[in-house]
Parts: C-alpha cells; sequence; structure tokens
RNA sequence: GCGGGAUUCGCCAAGUGGUUAAGGCCCCGGAUUGUGGUUCCGGUAUACAUGGGUUCGAAUCCCAUAUCCCGCCCCA
C-alpha cells in the first residue's frame, strides 16, 4: 500500500468539528475592532527576509533560529513569523501616515516559527492583532489595552491578568546600556555564546539570559548595581505614569513587572501580557507594545505606533468546546431531482438544508435526518403527487403538510409548529386547523 | 537545541513472554422495501508508530528513529 503523508510537525488540521470555535474568534474580532474603529489589513504570508531582520530584529530568537526561509530567483523570503513587521511595511509602502491619525489596523491569520512544538505552541499557528499609527500620547496605549480586554470579555474570558513595563526610549538607554556594556566587559569570556553574540548589539536582553554561569555574573553586587538603578528618563517616565493614570481611571486592572522584557527589539517604552493560568507553561495569551522607532527603522517616516497579538490556539484551549449545529432542515425523498429543487427553495429562503445522495432507503434517511437536522421534510410519492409536502419536527415527532406551489410564506404559517415543544403541540395543532392545513 | 512521559482499528480502551489481539463508540446493513433517535442481529477495517535485536515464541523485554504530550529556552 502506498504510503500515506502525514501532517508536518508542529502543524495541525482544524477539522469541520472544530470550526466553530474559530469562527466565533474571527467574528468576535470584526466586531469588536470595527466597533472601535479599526480596518483590517490583510498582507502577505511571505516577504523579504530583510524586512523581518532589520524590523523583528537580528538578534532575536525568532529572526536567528525560527524562521522558515527560501530562495526564489535569487530572493530570499521568509514566510513570516509574525505580522508587524508586514503590516509597517504595508503602512509605509501604501503612503498611509497621509491618512489623518491614527490610523488603526487589525489583521488575523496563520503566523510560521520554527520552534519545537509544545503545549501552546505550534510551527504553523495563528494570530489576530492590532496595530494603532501616529500617536505618541499615552491614551493610545490604554485604549489598544482596553481593546484586547474588550475582545477577551467578548469571547467570554474576562478574567485574565494584564502586565505592564515600561523598556523606556533609545535615549534614555543609551546611558544605561553604556554602563551595563563597561559593567560587563571584564566577564565577557565567561558569558554564553548567545550572550556574545548579543553582547554589543543588544545588551539588555542578556538580563533574561538563564545560562546558570551568566545568572552568577549577573548576581554580582556590581553588576546588580546598575541593573536595579530606574535609569528611564523624564520622558519616559511620565509617559509611564500617564499609562497607569489612564488605566486607574478606566478600571483596568494590571500588575507592574519589571522583568517583563519582550524577546523582539522593536519595543520601546511600553510593553504589556496578559496571561492565563490555564494555559500550562505558554501563558501568555497576548503580548505586544510600542514601536516608535519602527516605522522610520523601515523606511517610513518617523512615526509613533503600538499594537499587540494574541495566539488564537491559545484563545482556543480557554475556550468552551462548541457543538456543531444542526441543519435546520434535512430532505427525506426517494426522488433525487425533486430533492435538489425543493432544497434550492429552502436555501433561497435562507434555511439551511440538506438532502440525502446516497440512495439510501426511507428509514435510513429519516435516520439521518433525526442526527443532522431540527426538522425533516418528507417528499415522496404522495408528497409529490399530491403537490404538498410533509414536514416533521424530528424532536416531537409531529408532522404537518404544506401546498408546494408557493413556500414564499412558508416560515409565517409553520411559525408555530416550528418553535412549538410537545407540550405546546395541541395548541399549535389548534392552530393549524384554523389555518386550514390537513394535520 | 536539552530533559521526562507516551504511542494497540476513525475515537476510547483491555491485554505486562505462550493457540485466530477483548470490548465500547462511530460508520454500514438487516429485523421494519413511506416514519427516526430505543432494542436485537450482522458487517467493515493489512490496529499493536517505524526499523532492528533478544527469545523456541514478542503488543509485552532491549536499542535506535519518528510523532505527540509535559517541561527548559523563547514566544502568541
Amino acid at each position: 500500500m502506498t504510503q500515506i503523508i502525514k501532517v508536518q510537525k508542529g502543524t495541525k488540521d482544524i477539522l469541520p468539528q472544530d470550526i466553530a470555535v474559530w469562527h466565533k474568534m474571527e467574528e468576535a474580532a470584526l466586531e469588536i475592532f470595527t466597533r472601535a474603529g479599526y480596518k483590517e489589513i490583510r498582507t502577505p504570508i511571505f516577504e523579504a527576509t530583510e524586512l523581518f531582520q532589520r524590523g523583528v530584529g537580528d538578534t532575536t530568537d525568532i529572526v536567528n533560529k525560527e524562521m522558515y526561509t527560501f530562495e526564489k530567483s535569487e530572493r530570499s523570503l521568509t514566510l513570516r513569523p509574525e505580522n508587524t513587521a508586514g503590516v509597517v511595511r504595508s503602512y509605509i509602502e501604501n503612503g498611509m501616515h497621509r491618512l489623518s491619525a491614527p490610523v488603526k489596523l487589525w489583521y488575523k491569520g496563520p503566523m510560521f516559527r520554527y520552534e519545537r512544538p509544545q503545549a501552546g505552541r505550534q510551527r504553523q499557528f495563528h494570530q489576530v492583532g492590532v496595530e494603532m499609527f501616529g500617536i505618541e500620547d499615552s491614551s493610545a496605549d490604554a485604549e489598544v489595552i482596553l481593546l484586547a480586554l474588550n475582545y477577551l470579555k467578548k469571547l467570554g474570558l474576562p478574567n485574565l491578568s494584564v502586565e505592564l513595563n515600561t523598556l523606556g526610549c533609545t535615549n534614555c538607554r543609551k546611558e544605561f546600556r553604556a554602563l551595563l556594556i563597561e559593567t560587563l566587559r571584564p566577564h565577557y569570556d565567561k558569558l554564553c555564546d548567545d550572550c556574545k553574540a548579543r553582547f554589543e548589539k543588544n545588551p539588555l536582553r542578556l538580563l533574561d539570559c538563564k545560562v546558570d554561569s551568566c545568572k552568577e555574573i549577573f548576581a554580582l553586587p556590581e553588576v546588580q548595581r546598575v541593573i536595579q538603578a530606574d535609569y528611564t528618563c523624564p520622558g519616559c517616565s511620565m509617559h509611564f505614569e500617564q499609562l497607569k493614570s489612564y488605566l486607574d481611571n478606566l478600571g483596568v486592572n494590571y500588575t507592574v513587572n519589571k522583568l517583563l522584557v519582550r524577546g523582539l527589539d522593536y519595543y520601546n517604552r511600553t510593553v504589556f501580557e496578559i496571561k492565563s493560568e490555564n494555559l500550562g507553561s505558554q501563558n501568555a495569551v497576548c503580548g505586544g507594545g510600542r514601536y516608535d522607532t519602527l516605522v522610520s527603522k523601515l523606511g517610513g517616516e518617523p512615526t509613533p505606533a503600538i499594537g499587540w497579538a494574541m495566539g488564537m490556539e491559545r484563545l482556543a484551549a480557554l475556550l468552551p468546546e462548541i457543538k456543531d449545529d444542526k441543519l435546520d432542515i434535512y430532505i427525506v425523498s426517494g426522488n433525487k431531482l425533486e430533492a435538489i429543487k425543493l432544497a434550492e427553495r429552502f436555501r433561497a429562503l435562507n434555511y439551511n438544508v440538506d438532502f440525502d445522495m446516497a440512495g439510501k432507503k426511507f428509514a435510513k434517511q429519516l435516520e439521518k435526518a433525526a442526527k443532522t437536522a431540527h426538522f425533516a421534510i418528507i417528499l415522496g410519492e404522495d408528497e409529490i403527487n399530491g403537490e404538498y409536502l410533509t414536514l416533521k419536527n424530528l424532536e416531537t415527532a409531529a408532522q404537518i403538510q404544506f401546498p408546494l406551489e408557493n413556500l414564499s410564506d412558508f416560515e409565517a404559517r409553520t411559525y408555530k409548529f416550528i418553535s412549538t415543544n410537545s407540550s405546546e403541540w395541541l395548541q399549535s395543532k389548534h392552530s393549524m386547523l384554523m389555518s386550514g392545513f390537513a394535520i
């Protein structure tokens, strides 16, 4: 037998029985973001490799070891590992800086990172996210965080914790950076390879290195003194204080986590995460922050910006399973042509309708109807000859007949029957008799 | 990249060295050729992850590989 081809490591099929929760997340995104003035943008799944090297940062794990990169016609292309860089590219390329600020965009779609899969982490996963361009004031930070919480609330996940920190700006970090490099330089030889590589380019990232020998160095008193010092400049401190004030006044609960340093190079000032206790070790459901220098770094006009992304698989893991919706109507008939014609007529009236194509016997068709639909329409020889249909309520087993010629008032005239349950059946039967139908 | 656990039909699952590898669900059919969801009967499927090894004999013991799960790292 021919070898079957399996789904690739770290990727998953989203099967029909699981799709409802995805529709829910997507519909909630469209509704909540649209209501807040955000427009959806869809950018390509692959971009120039250089976009991510310059955008996400070439000292990050994402760029260094997690990208799916390939060559085509002497171009280096990469499957997007995240979508902020792509959205910023599109913002610049399409001259969106000329639109009146703020420009508010949202997106959803698959992302790709070559990592070891585990709970809450796949190689192809999905993110939904927002980006806001053009506002430096911390009201933008507050609105964006509030938007994330509103989205989670819409999904029925209101009890998640918000963690907040500020990274300062390039100016106020300059001094700290220089000081840190000088303090660590005597210990350079003892650092791990990752830290050595980041030493000049991005020394701040050394601080959350988990290698024991590095941690020992960072624990030295002279190093700790530098780390613990508050280095944020007055402008950045003010920005952070204002954000906290906005959040306090908006009734948003949060905790400040000084150790929250995100692994993407483009962040400055505000960074935040939203976490759940129910996700195991990959507990961040949402991560984001401000990236005021990214637009200019990618060749655009200097434009302040802020955004976040949520992992949709992680969201889905927190949401209850949703049962498949049943069909409205399953047509039971031995005559496929008449069944198709009738299905088409009911579909045009916005009913979800299916019928048997497998040529099953009457009893088997009805069995299938009972499993998959709320109502059966029986369209056998008697009905076709008599030009009527038999509508059967599959919960109550009650049946009525209805003329085939004109379905336009079907819903109005069968409303009582359709909405009834068995205890109301007598009443509905009475009203059916009054409106002239045979029972 | 580094640790730990797991893998028996589409799904769940018994079996821990000895004839043809239980059972349940799902699916299909019959009893009942125009009235279902209950019941009874029957059917389908190269199911012991893959490749080696030990043994008279392996789903069962050993080794390797793959995949999944749980951590580390990192991130959503």
